[in-house]
DNA sequence: ACTTCAGACAAT
DNA sequence: TTGTCTGAAGTC
């Protein structure tokens, strides 16, 4: 029975099969041995069968040149179903594996998400899969020289040679007939560097060449140089004589492989809030550090610690993931945001050997850190989504820092929650899990923790301004007395604002119209700055017209929803001897005064909630706090109850900040929450509210959804595509009730595409992964089609 | 994702 | 007629 790889591919497709490659296993590629270096010896780390390979990479034919995938399943097939399938090329020696629980991830991802299962490997396992290749090749040195034919002549000796001399078609052929050894290595990292080729003689004598004389010693005293323009800086001299020293044959370019990196130990340094010392004596913490591993228990048991402010729930965290690593084995801690990551790696390595997974770590940083992880070292492992990837054989905690974040949903690739992946690795692993929140949403709550931890919370000193009834725009009138406060006791103050940029819309005085967006049914934001038009959807940038373009008249002025822009003049207007400083995408001032205790006032977008705690924090105000919770959205509530429970976290100083929303719905059950004066209980009933309103509605988690987006340039198109799915769905035996739409999105057009909505729901996962089969993800037309299983948006408009 | 192919349209 | 764009199909 000839076996078969089932192979994933970091490309949209489903798994697909192969046959195992020809010929021995290949060779480990040696650091500088010329390719062509032809021996037989098995490589070191290979399969010596294909049963072995299974979470190793293989390079497979794909479209002319070679894609290279994991090996996720090896089977038996019949000799008759073996004949359809084309041989892979080689195994990759070597390199990154993807470990068995991660291998149980990434294909349930795929099921509950509805992709095919390369989607979740391109976004998410596709470390180790990219390349650039190596690929030789020679004679299988039993097979016939005249086989080949003339094309196959430089077959003839038994040396290795590069795949890309010979065409596709002749490769296919030999291949598919046995005929052939292959070799798939990495192209080892090199940089280019500016070596001395020869000492200095009489080309450059004389005064003139007294330059490149300089630079050339240069290059021989300190060694090689990144380029002609580096070692001119370097050696102080001009460019022109570094760029002679190249022309002249004295100094060239060549490419040095780079070396191996070092492990990359997180170096311990106190972050406030964070700076917890010894955590494992503190009384605080013998909650949670004596909890057992769940690494031989049937189900995984879980965690939920809420409540509390930031520093509360890590002194909670950290001793249960110290827990794993000081019995020997691996702990994770997924974070939502790249910033967590480097502030809470730097306080965990305080307490246990920590490394950190970011986007920012160099290649070889991240082998040598994979490395490290594979080979099972105890460490505490700190990173965002891609590091759930990462092969763990030692795991046995997983927790997940501000569970119920949006920021956790993904929004490339399967669109998946990070959360729920983490749930799914920690079941495959054995380990047990723990989510971390400041708030004990819906969801968290339904995942099925074992245990619950309530910390505390401490009440904020927490006040609104009745935009109804103060007047001022867009600073109310206490606010700025509050800020002039604080410029007289020269202390901080941070303004968090809903947009950014000067305002949400230039509009007509005469006739009331704004300018809207060419492509998006959105009005261009006012950037005064530049003095310009932008759209913040697609991105399309114009100048101001000159006059309005519905009447003509000539009087366009900004509209009201004050942006940081805006924000930042008024408030420099208010208090003119603070400095005022801007922290949105557009505009990262430097903060390290501030942070450095100077006074001073930030303003920003939502962004500035992720900032380091300021330490002499005296206001923080919402200058619009409606808009934390105006957006449709079933988790809009709870999602701004948690801010507002999390913003006393900005400040590292001891006298707590005052915190105040100017809003025009004080009566909002999220401020009479925030402001309750036994707070802990009033966070509790408004949990309570939130989740039997989601269990009348049908709302996550109670229900699961799926949003289905359908687009296509032209409107009617659009629409009779939706109507056309959704008739589909019911007649597939869908129950009415659970298709609703289709509707137009709210945003009825983005990037010049029109776009409707249908939804799908179901009692569970699973069932709604089944009722997803039946969207054509392809129907053709223009139409394209997008599935978003969770949606971060359910509009309540359907109902 | 990426290539290849076919058809529509516009400039030569 | 030839180049350029858009969309559809296929990858085992």
């Amino acid at each position: 029975m000839p076996e078969v790889l089932h192979v994933w591919l970091p490309v949209p497709v489903p798994g697909l099969d192969y046959l195992p490659p020809h010929g021995p296993a290949p060779r480990a590629p040696e650091a500088g041995a010329p390719a062509g270096a032809g021996d037989d010896a098995p490589a070191r780390g290979a399969p010596g069968t294909a049963g072995e390979g299974v979470g190793r990479r293989v390079a497979v034919p794909w479209q002319g040149g070679l894609r290279v995938g994991w090996v996720a399943d090896v089977r038996q097939a019949s000799a008759a179903e073996a004949l359809d399938l084309r041989p892979a090329i080689a195994w990759v020696a070597g390199g990154p594996t993807l470990g068995a629980a991660v291998r149980a991830m990434v294909a349930a991802q795929a099921a509950r998400c509805a992709v095919p299962v390369g989607v979740s490997v391109a976004a998410f396992a596709a470390a180790g899969l990219r390349g650039p290749w190596h690929h030789h090749l020679r004679r299988d040195p039993d097979a016939p020289v005249d086989l080949f034919g003339a094309e196959g002549r430089r077959l003839a000796d038994a040396g290795w040679h590069d795949a890309a001399l010979f065409d596709v078609e002749s490769l296919d052929a030999w291949r598919r007939h046995g005929l052939l050894h292959e070799r798939v290595e990495e192209a080892q990292a090199s940089d280019r560097r500016l070596v001395a080729l020869r000492p200095a003689d009489d080309a450059l004598a004389g005064a003139a060449r007294e330059g490149q004389r300089r630079a050339l010693a240069w290059l021989v005293d300190q060694g090689p140089s990144e380029s002609a323009a580096a070692l001119a800086r370097d050696a102080g001299v001009s460019p022109g004589a570094a760029r002679a020293l190249v022309a002249k044959g004295f100094a060239g370019y060549l490419e040095v492989t780079r070396p191996p990196a070092s492990v990359p130990w997180v170096t311990a340094s106190p972050a406030a809030p964070f700076d917890v010392e010894t955590p494992l004596d503190r009384g605080a913490s013998a909650s949670t550090a004596g909890l057992r591993d769940g690494a031989d228990a049937a189900t995984a048991p879980g965690l939920l610690i809420t409540g509390g402010d930031a520093r509360a729930r890590w002194e909670a965290t950290l001793p249960w993931l110290v827990g794993a690593v000081a019995a020997g084995r691996q702990a994770l801690l997924l974070v939502p945001e790249h910033g967590q990551a480097e502030t809470l790696s730097r306080a965990g390595a305080q307490a246990v050997p920590t490394l950190r997974w970011g986007a920012d770590l160099a290649d070889e940083q991240r082998s040598a850190v994979a490395g490290e992880l594979a080979a099972g070292t105890p460490a505490l492992l700190v990173g965002t989504y891609p590091a759930l990837a990462l092969d763990l054989p030692g795991l046995s905690r997983v927790a997940v820092w501000d569970a119920a974040s949006s920021s956790h949903k993904q929004l490339a690739g399967a669109r998946s929650v990070g959360r729920r992946d983490a749930l799914e690795l920690a079941r495959a692993a054995g380990a047990a899990w723990a989510f971390v929140d400041p708030l004990a949403t819906a969801e968290l709550r339904a995942a099925g923790a074992d245990r619950e931890i309530v910390l505390p919370r401490p009440r904020p000193r927490a006040a609104l301004l009745d935009l109804r009834h103060e007047r001022g725009w867009p600073l109310c009138a206490p606010l700025v007395r509050l800020l002039r406060q604080v410029a007289e006791r020269r202390r901080q103050a941070l303004l968090v604002v809903p947009r950014r940029g000067y305002a949400a819309a230039l509009g007509c005085r005469s006739c009331g119209e704004v300018v809207m967006c060419p492509h998006c049914d959105l009005p261009l934001r006012w950037h005064a700055r530049i003095e310009r038009l932008r759209c913040h959807r697609c991105g399309v940038e114009a100048a101001a017209p000159d006059a309005c373009p519905a009447c003509g008249a000539p009087d366009l002025a900004p509209r009201p929803g004050a942006g940081t822009e805006w924000v930042s003049e008024a408030v420099q207007g208010v208090v003119p001897t603070l400095s005022v400083l801007r922290w949105d995408r557009d505009q990262r001032d430097d903060l390290a005064p501030l942070l450095a205790g100077e006074p001073g006032v930030i303003v920003g977008t939502t962004a500035a909630l992720r900032l380091p705690p300021l330490p002499d924090l005296a206001l923080v105000a919402l200058t619009a706090g409606d808009a934390l919770h105006d957006h449709e959205d079933v988790r809009a509530e709870e999602g701004s109850l948690r801010v507002l429970l999390s913003l006393t976290d900005l400040a590292s100083s001891a006298r707590r900040p005052l915190l105040v929303a100017q809003v025009h719905r004080p009566e909002h059950e999220v401020w009479r929450t925030w402001l309750a004066d036994d707070l802990d209980a009033a966070v509790a009933a408004f949990t309570e509210r939130v989740a039997a309103r989601r269990r009348a509605l049908g709302y996550p988690p109670a229900r699961q959804w799926a949003r289905v987006q359908i687009t296509h340039r032209d409107r009617g198109a659009a629409a009779a595509a939706a109507h056309a799915l959704a008739g589909r769905l019911t007649a597939a035996g869908l129950p009415p009730d659970d298709v609703l739409g289709p509707a137009p999105a709210p945003l009825a057009r983005a990037r010049g595409r029109y776009a409707f909505h249908v939804l799908v729901r179901a009692d569970d996962e699973a069932t709604l992964a089944a009722r997803l089969v039946h969207v054509d993800a392809r129907p053709g037309g223009g139409v394209q089609v997008r599935v978003d299983v969770d949606p971060y948006d359910i509009e309540t408009w359907l109902d």
